[in-house]
RNA sequence: GCGGGGGUGCCCGAGCUGGUCAAAGGGGACAGGCUUAGGACCUGUUGACAUAGGUCUACCAGGGUUCGAAUCCCUGCUCCCGCACCA
């Protein structure tokens, strides 16, 4: 197989329109991928994921199905905008990237500064590509997430769900870079990927008719307070808050003006003056004295800390800290208040007392406030207090309260009273943008979202996702805490490419938001360049997708009804494959938004859900240069062997890994199947063909065994490409039927009658049907050396024949291969020269006992020879009970398919048996020569053997 | 933390609705055949022991259920993946 016989039937296939599908009369199937996001060129990776859904295609094509299979490109989204602006800055490592891994030409890769562009460049790659493997895609309806058309389409779904009250304004906190001006996601960050955004509650304690406003994960802790927490070495600003002034740190000030509207900063305060005044808690009125500490944080929160010494490690370290310290008290000239400060106790925890911070600072033995493992201590406490603790009954109201309620409804009435607000920070600093820039916490509130919090649409979703096939299976649980899962989904962006909110202008549609239900938009594109852009407004769509009213549209009915028909003869979608990466977010997405705006039977039927790609044992990535391009696998092996190699390493959910070494083998695998014919030719004295093949009676086993073979491999390689399980199809139907070849070739060697070749000629036909799906273009070369008319690819799926799996003669196959094995470990072991051997096929009452055996189906020793009595198998009842145990024995190791003429078989591959084991045997039908009484050792399906 | 999935022979991996499992298949290694040689191809070996087809030890560790466990149950250890405004 060389690339030009692989480029000669792509061709053949487009000029054909082959895989062009529209509505006829049979049974159809629609399967789609998640359609690329082409930012980069396409490697094995990518392979595997749109080989699988080929194959599958390729399969149902065959057994008669009218298969959809389309492809578009995913372009909308910001990626490429920070492409092209690298490129545009010629960024070393972008441009690097861009030539050696993505081998873009030097006078391409200018152009590439252009988002446009490489979204243009890339997709038109992927595209050659997917030719070049020998996709069976139906081109017509290719298009790009930018086109006019598909922007009126997607219009249409966000006005639908508007209508629908699913796509609403709101507030969100999100990570917000204040220098790009944009919200970022993690893959945005050079520090700080996985910090997550907490709530907390920022409460105001009265100082000199000011506020100092500490923030805390812990509301319930204000009934514990003790005193306040400034660090006298940072720098505090005095900031309007509306008509209040609070007092925060000068680093806090950057994340909360993002979260706090109009917060102005006054002028600078010095923390050394409040250091030893008093605060007012606003729940318990209590006066509170503020105190220095060094471990707080001026970025994390305000930078102001309230202090609860029984439940906080860090409070109550630094509380002793610096009662230890007289030169900061006598500086500040504490000493007074620190001795009279109270520790309370707010959450009673079993096994604890009073202060369990201080038990939990001595149990991981933390020294002071600089300690790092106080850090641990606190989560230690901060966790438990929250699963197990009680509030304390002494404290009004919440006493005898869990702390997970009790703290909720004390943070409402403080918000409610307005003596706190809520605030959000990030569980760890830095986090900073790819810009340099420190990231923020900012909330959006002009943000439109989609509504996946809706517990109606959750309902729904999940209706949607109860009818579907799932593979694998234990995809469904995932689905379904998703959907669980799932908050509002911000739907819209400031930059970027994609489609403006009809009704905002200023925004983007999210790139994921836009991808949701375009598997319809496919069933319907091939009409859209006989229409005019502005035919497709919003009652087009009603009327193709929900079959609603047409009668104010400017369009030809006959053809309106025909692009509504044709819609509804590919809806629902069948399959939908896509990697597990996107499990959370677009398959979700896909079940709320199709139960939200189609009508139930046209939900989608099916998921698969890929693994990922790996190479020689390492995971694949582009930005790190670990990958193989597809386009040099194909020139370097060829499609049909990457496509083998994609398909038959993993099943498609597993990971798979690319080593060279195995791909080598998968080619050597392909030639001998594709020099297979060759054989036969050998055999016969000239070529197959294929409508001229001779019948013949077949009367030797070995030759009914391979045809029951055929039909055995068959039979599982379609049940398993019935449920994608490619590489066990592959299995069987390569791997597996190979080797049986070989051992009938083995078996045959030397014969060279006409069974022999019309045996191997009917494998032969079969067999390159099984492996068109996986390997198209061999077999389509294959199939018209021989001549095969039209293309293989369009030729009916083989059918298997029930009557010809017959499981005796591939157990009379084991009994002589078995056979051989023995004599020749046994010769191995005694060590002597062999004269001749002695065989004892079972005697008639043994297979009795076996059959009784069998059907205890357990190794019941006593009831195996009671029952054998009764029926009177044989007189001999001391050999009966010892053949007893034997068989009881072999029984659990042995598949019992009845009884064999084992003279017979023995018999006739006398020769043959006698050549391997090179030794001249001889079969005895009794036991009239038994000089070692071996023949009592013989078992049904192991005949007893004697060497002289 | 929450959710999901794993740990099998030199390596990758199948098996895991309990007995046909010393455990498929591939890769690697070794031996033999073929070949001018190499490659390719074919056959065999690749846990240990064994002068009769056997025995022992094995599927992360420990315990249990069973006539019987890689497969079922419990406990522990350990590895991988996802957790959002991003394709």
């Amino acid at each position: 197989m060389n690339r030009a016989i692989e480029k000669k039937w792509q061709e053949k296939w487009v000029n054909s329109g082959l895989f062009d599908t529209d509505p006829n009369s049979m049974e159809k199937l629609f399967i789609t991928v998640a359609f690329p996001y082409p930012s980069g060129a396409m490697h094995i990776g990518h392979g595997r994921t749109y080989t699988v859904p080929d194959v599958y295609g390729r399969f149902k094509r065959m057994q008669g199905y009218n298969v959809l299979f389309p492809m578009a490109w995913h372009v909308t989204g910001s990626p490429v905008i920070g492409i092209a602006k690298r490129i545009q800055e010629r960024d070393k490592w972008t441009l690097d990237l861009y030539e050696k891994v993505h081998k873009v030409s030097k006078a391409d890769i200018d152009k590439l500064s252009n988002p446009e562009y490489i979204v243009e460049y890339f997709s038109g790659q992927y595209h050659d590509v997917m030719v070049s493997m020998g996709y069976s895609i139906d081109w017509r309806r290719e298009f790009k997430t930018t086109d006019e058309t598909y922007k009126k389409f997607i219009e249409w779904q966000i006005r639908k769900l508007k209508s629908m009250s699913l796509v609403n304004k709101g507030k969100h906190p999100v990570k917000y870079c204040p220098k790009c001006n944009n919200p970022v996601g993690d893959h945005d960050l050079l520090d700080g990927e996985s910090a997550s955004i907490n709530e907390l509650t920022l409460i105001k304690f009265e100082i000199d008719g000011k506020f100092l406003t500490p923030a805390t994960f812990r509301p319930e802790t204000i009934y514990g307070v003790s005193n306040l927490w400034l660090n006298p070495d940072v720098k505090y600003n005095l900031v309007n808050s509306g008509a209040e002034s609070w007092i925060i740190s000068e680093k806090s000030y950057n994340n909360l003006s993002n979260q706090i509207k109009d917060l102005k900063i006054i002028e600078e305060v010095d923390p050394k003056a409040l250091i030893g005044k008093f605060v007012k808690n606003p729940v318990t009125g209590e006066n509170h004295p503020v105190l220095p500490a060094s471990f707080v944080d001026p970025e994390f929160g305000t930078g102001v800390v309230f202090s609860v010494p029984a439940h906080a490690p860090a409070d109550y370290i630094a509380l002793q800290d610096l009662k230890n310290n007289s030169k900061l008290l006598n500086e500040y000239n504490l000493n007074d208040l620190v001795d009279n400060i109270k520790i309370l106790n707010v959450i009673t925890l079993k096994n604890y007392g009073e202060i369990p911070a201080k038990e939990i600072i001595e149990k991981n033995n933390v020294k002071n406030q600089n300690d790092p493992n106080l850090e641990e201590a606190t989560n230690q406490l901060y966790k438990i207090e929250h699963s197990k603790g009680i509030i304390n009954l002494d404290i009004p109201v919440y006493g005898g309260e869990k702390v997970a309620i009790a703290r909720d409804k004390i943070k409402l009435e403080m918000i409610d009273e307005s003596n706190a607000e809520i605030m959000y920070d990030f569980s760890q600093h830095p986090v900073i943008c790819r810009c340099g820039a420190n990231v923020v916490v900012k909330i959006m509130d002009d943000q439109w979202f989609l509504k996946y919090s809706d517990e109606d649409w959750k309902v729904k979703a999940r209706e949607c996702l109860a009818d579907e096939n799932i593979i694998p299976s234990e995809v469904r649980t995932n689905l379904s805490y998703y959907i669980g899962w799932l908050e509002d989904w911000a739907c819209s962006r400031r930059s970027g490419l994609g489609t403006k909110l009809p009704w905002d202008k200023q925004w983007l549609i999210e790139p994921l938001s836009d991808s949701t239900i375009y598997m319809a938009y496919y069933t319907i594109v091939k009409y859209f360049k006989d229409l005019n852009i502005g035919d497709l407004n919003d009652e087009f769509f009603d009327f193709v997708f929900l079959g609603k009213n047409s009668e104010s549209l400017d369009i030809k009915p006959s053809l309106l009804s025909k692009i509504r028909d044709e819609f509804n003869y590919w809806y629902p979608l069948d399959w939908r494959l896509s990697g597990k990466d996107l499990v959370g977010n677009h398959l979700t997405f896909h079940m709320f938004h199709h139960s939200a705006i189609f009508k139930k039977n046209q939900w989608p039927k099916g998921m698969v859900v890929f693994g990922m790609g790996l190479l020689e044992g390492r995971k694949m990535s582009s930005s790190k240069g670990n990958v193989v391009l597809l386009s040099d696998a194909i020139e370097e092996y060829g499609a049909d062997v990457v496509r083998l190699f994609l398909t038959s390493s993993a099943e498609p959910w597993q990971d798979f890994d690319w080593r060279e070494k195995e791909v080598k083998g998968i080619k050597r695998r392909l030639k001998w199947f594709f020099e297979f014919s060759d054989k036969i030719k050998n055999i016969k004295g000239s070529s197959i063909n294929l409508n001229d093949i001779k019948e013949i009676k077949l009367e030797k086993e070995i030759d009914h065994w391979l045809i029951s073979q055929l039909n055995l491999r068959l039979k599982d390689a379609t049940a398993a490409l019935e449920v994608f399980q490619t590489r066990k199809a592959l299995q069987d139907s390569l791997f597996l039927l190979k080797k049986d070849i070989d051992h009938y070739l083995f078996r045959v060697e030397n014969r060279e009658d006409e069974s022999v070749i019309y045996v191997l000629s009917t494998l032969f036909k079969t067999w390159i049907k099984i492996l068109t799906p996986f390997a198209p273009h061999s077999c389509e070369e294959l199939w018209q050396n021989h001549g095969g008319e039209g293309f293989i690819s369009n030729e009916k799926w083989p059918q298997y024949d029930l009557k010809l799996i017959d499981e005796k003669i591939a157990k009379s196959e084991e009994i002589i291969e078995n056979l051989i094995k023995d004599i020749l470990q046994i010769k191995k072991i005694i060590k002597k020269d062999v004269n001749k051997i002695h065989i004892y096929p079972s005697q008639d009452w043994k297979w009795s006992v076996y059959e009784i055996a069998s059907e205890i189906a357990k190794p019941d020793i006593g009831q195996i020879i009671s029952r054998s009595i009764k029926e009177d198998v044989t007189s001999d009842k001391k050999e009966l009970s010892q053949f007893a145990k034997k068989i009881a024995k072999e029984m659990t190791k042995t598949n019992y398919v009845g009884k064999i003429d084992e003279i017979a078989i023995l018999t006739n591959e006398k020769e043959f048996i006698s050549k391997q084991i090179n030794s001249k045997i001889i079969i005895h039908e009794n036991d009239s020569f038994d000089p070692e009484n071996k023949s009592k050792q013989s078992i049904p399906y192991k005949p007893a053997i004697y060497i002289e």
